[in-house]
DNA sequence: ACGATGCTTCGGTCGTGACCGAAGCATTTG
DNA sequence: CAAATGCTTCGGTCACGACCGAAGCATCGT
């Protein structure tokens, strides 16, 4: 009635999302990258004509921005934000209400290591904030997080082009939470240009067809040494999900 | 695919949020209070039969929560996640692509203050959370904020009840995003005591039919007095929606 | 210029789901 | 025990939207 934000336009996003063939396509933007119209139909198991129809309402409902290049048009999430609003409905459904909740291997890999939109997502990028925050490169307090001056030496030195003009416009460094941790990671230029490094040190492997992240050798020793993080050294893994199921389940119990 | 929260799933809760009737319904129970099916038929305009099936849509799909008392049922959100979706949902809108973003009074009054599920929101929360943190009862960090001991006798002091049963099992205190400011404010039991302890104080005042919270006389002086915040001191109001305006338009340009 | 490729628009079919009237169960009240 | 109230289930109508085949428009390659 006299709500702010009208239900109506709540109602509008919820049923551009609330179509399993658009989900689909909205999941597999979610690494960030873009995908021409052709893969996303072929992706999402329907004809091109139809995705294309898809693809108009998700742009024209502002998840999704096109950029043309030839006769190709390239399609991604069109802001960090629609990225989040994803996540957390895979909040809502991981620390849900009961129902299966998925514990695979491939599971166990998203939580460990996976793109979320940009940057660096999962139980590896909760550690490496921890690690940078307690060797004072950043400060996470009130929501944003800050570079410090060493900060942004290390970072420099380690590899990350912070002036790309690529990440331009940007915040720099931006605490995101992390639905399966429940904890913040980073968001931003900073994390945008780490993930990257990882990628190029061959540290991380994307796994196709997946937001996953695959921890090479390399990555195995070099997240060791720079972040004192070692693989198997997951007890906030577990923890994390327990957390997950008790905030999940609110107190309901009123003096009534 | 391959993906860790199917598309499906997704896609499953999309389309509950993506009815009229049931945003709707959602947006009713916003402030976190329960009201009768009857109470939300009447509200989102629309017969008891309908009204009740969709509440079994939302309840299955695990967004509400059931209560049943009497021969009445009231209905509730299940969990301040579900708000969280919400608000992000909004967050997408009133950040968004262009299109018409509401400046009405009510808007004013609902940037100013609102209740989020069941805790304080918008402009005056973020500047109570802010004003707490540099007296040093809080600290917001790494996503959790912690209650100092200093902080905890002046929250007695200042009458909130935060051994309330009612509230048991709850976080103490939580950090929450703010869809209009972009900045943290308190939820949890912290939040949501003093919400409760504001509107015994007659502080503030609940507006019929709508989230937006009115600052009274009292609640002026008060606010002044213990948060050091004057209304119309909002330089951070037309900031913060501005600010949004910017986050929302990230950087597309690529080097391609 | 010609055909091939990538994508969109058009037209028509079909399934899903929102809605209400009527009837059915509970619970409370007289 | 009846009548009233609050909500749900059932049955049937209707509209919206997802899908594909066919055709139409661009752009690229030769």
């Amino acid at each position: 009635m006299t709500n702010f934000v009208s239900a109506n336009r709540i109602a509008e996003i919820g049923a551009v999302i609330g179509d399993v063939t658009r989900a689909t396509i909205l999941m597999t933007l979610m690494d960030g990258r873009a995908f021409s119209a052709g893969e996303l139909a072929a992706e999402s198991g329907v004809t091109p004509q139809t995705a294309s129809g898809h693809l108009a309402k998700l742009t024209e409902a502002g998840l999704v921005t096109v950029h043309q290049q030839g006769r190709h048009r390239y399609f991604r999430l069109s802001s960090g934000d629609v990225a989040e609003l994803i996540e957390g409905v895979s909040a809502l459904i991981a620390a849900g209400p009961l129902r299966y909740r998925p514990t695979g291997p491939k599971d166990r890999a998203m939580r460990l290591a996976r793109t979320c939109y940009d940057h660096l997502a999962g139980h590896l990028a909760v550690r490496v904030a921890e690690n940078m925050e307690v060797r004072g490169f950043i400060s996470l307090s009130d929501g944003t997080a800050v570079l410090s001056k060493e900060g942004r030496r290390y970072v420099c030195d380690f590899g990350v082009d912070l002036e790309n003009p690529a990440y331009c416009r940007r915040d720099l460094c931006r605490a995101c939470l992390d639905w399966s941790e429940r904890r913040f990671h980073l968001g931003g230029r900073l994390g945008s240009g780490l993930l990257d490094r990882f990628v190029a040190l061959g540290w991380l492997r994307r796994m196709p067809g997946s937001r996953a992240l695959l921890i090479t050798r390399a990555g195995e020793t070099g997240f060791a040494r720079e972040f004192a993080f070692r693989v198997g050294d997951e007890q906030g893994d577990d923890m994390g999900a327990s957390l997950n199921t008790g905030a999940g389940r609110d107190a309901f119990e009123d003096a009534s």
